[in-house]
DNA sequence: CTGAAAGCGCTTACAG
DNA sequence: CTGAAAGCGCTTACAG
């Protein structure tokens, strides 16, 4: 009697077992068309002997020759888990595993170490049939190298970059900002002032649009200044106020420090929120101590990630093909920032 | 003039394009010692057309020539990202990122689908170098499979099945449920009650035994009961106090109701804690609305991923072999349930 | 110092 | 209806 098989049982040891070739173990365990010309009578032994053995595909081996692994990337360029919960991934990461199981796919994650190893690191997603991105770094030369190759590669949050070719699910942000001033201009606010930061990143721009566009269909006065953090202060708020402004509206930023030294401001100058002046946030408003509940826009993060990972598996199956982009609709938070304007 | 080549480069047109072998490309590329008897020329060369072609190796073909994949595979037997935090295994999730990016290992993440297609789809793990397992669900069969041949298997949490032939790093309850009971002697109590529930997990026993083994260490008199929740009220705990009990120590428990019921019936009873009683738990009193902090211990979660993480590395790199089990010490909470005894 | 060859475990035309 | 063969893109002895 031989020994007992000890490593793991492959298609030839199935085949020996069901007294066929290794080539048909492959097309009776598979779900290739040319299944449905094997006799039952070999269906039924190689899957008997497959049982029997133990006998699991490998799946690298099989992504080799047939080019799938059922896999799905996520690629993100900090930790994936980060301990501050601020500007966690969870959230996206709770979508994508809902997506990827429902669609049968298990995920790959790079993790920090792998990602930060350089530019060549990026090129290891190709393990997987498809990669979704998550954060603001963009490397393009790796990605432009990935979508030549027509590999599947999905953004989660808007990205501008490589002309136009990514594909994204992201957030609207000139809808969130439009639901903030709508909020403001159901509230009976007439001149409105929106604090934004000094650089020019596209969401800020986004957040931009929005303003404008909606203080233009809502028939109101807008102005929008752009600060740094420590030139906000008591005296601005107060010049703002005398201009006749009831409002001021500003962007979410990293730290959310122009929110912070509005609320500082309006400490120091004496102007009671919101019944003298309403102040809300084009975002949220994470990250303050103490955390005030103040009005602005939630991303829908988990359904981001359950679409970015719902796109990408159209794209690695040619469902969908060439670069999509998706943008989710934001919900409004009316915080206790916000009020009617003080009688004039 | 030939045809550009479209597709994404491999070894061979490195190869012709320097005019060496393929198999002279793959080690002057590669980082095996046969590396260090190539030429200065070969070398140089051969870098030059990779650069020039933009190559890059193919990890699915590296994997299945090289055997290794550089993966852990992290198995969970529900979503590894659930959106109730309480029972959520991130900051497990932590400690094992953490861990592998260090390493220099990528994650491969089971989705909750292809964990429940049944028995056969833990045999998936095997794509990864080796797998850790998270939840109390052990299916036995399959990690014997996985096991007799061979692949390293670790779990994050304690576990004794299999004739104890699995590795894991885990939590000691035994030191945890001593240093609570420490901490109510050092208090001045003499007489303790442990409530139980009356199942017959290891971890409670693990529990009760360090119950009694500080209790013994301690000099102190000790009784334990089983209970269920709905057998808590009032009347009991005023038996209890009538007997001399001086601090009641419970389990910690799915939705601990068992500790619930404690609260609740100190409250009917009108027993101030900690002023007429003394009340911990061993574990965490999560799960309770509102929190009261109760005294207990925190497993020391992100560190169980870490170090089982680098445990898992120790079996796949052959550094470490057979079965291996750790045990971590919880961390004493002082909550605002522990006090000293009543005077007598 | 380098190349020819075998092999990793599969899939997929293709021949019969 | 099934098998023989080629091939996916690498790594790794081994021969020279």
């Amino acid at each position: 009697m031989t020994d007992v098989i000890r490593r793991r049982p492959r298609q030839a040891d199935v085949a020996a077992l069901a007294g066929v070739s290794q080539a048909t173990v492959s097309t009776a365990l598979g779900t290739s068309p040319a299944r449905a010309s094997l006799s039952a009578g070999t269906l039924e032994r190689v899957a008997l002997a497959a049982r029997t053995l133990g006998y699991v595909p490998d799946p690298v081996a099989r992504r080799l020759a047939a080019q799938s692994t059922d896999l799905l990337g996520v690629y993100t360029f900090t930790d994936a888990f980060p301990v501050e919960v601020r500007d966690s991934y969870y959230p996206f990461l709770v979508g994508i595993e809902r997506s990827a199981a429902r669609l049968g796919y298990d995920l790959l994650l790079f993790t920090g170490t792998s990602s930060s190893r350089g530019g060549e690191a990026v090129q290891k997603v190709r393990l997987a049939d498809g990669c979704l991105f998550l954060g603001r770094h963009v490397p393009e030369e790796q990605l432009q190298q990935l979508l030549d190759a027509g590999y599947p590669v999905v953004y989660v949050g808007r990205r501008t970059e490589l002309g136009g070719r990514l594909s994204y699910v992201g957030a609207d942000y000139v809808a969130g900002a439009a639901q903030v001033v709508d909020h403001l201009a159901g509230l009976g606010h007439t001149a409105l002032l929106y604090v934004r930061g000094t650089d020019d990143a596209v969401a800020s721009a986004d957040r931009e649009e929005g303003f404008w566009r909606a203080v233009a269909a809502a028939g109101l006065r807008g102005q929008v200044q752009r600060a740094y953090a420590s030139s906000i202060d008591a005296r601005a708020l107060q010049s703002w106020r005398a201009s006749g402004v009831t409002a001021v509206v500003t962007e979410e930023n990293d730290a959310n420090d122009l929110l912070a030294a509005l609320l500082a401001a309006a400490r120091d100058a004496d102007v009671a929120v919101p019944q003298d002046m309403s102040l809300a946030v084009l975002g949220e408003c994470g990250g303050l101590e103490p955390a005030p509940r103040v009005t602005g826009f939630a991303l829908p993060r988990q359904q981001m990630g359950e679409d970015a990972a719902a796109l990408l598996v159209d794209l690695v199956t040619g469902r969908r093909t060439g670069t999509v982009q998706e943008l989710l609709v934001p919900s409004l938070l009316v915080g206790e920032t916000t009020g009617p304007p003080p009688p004039a």
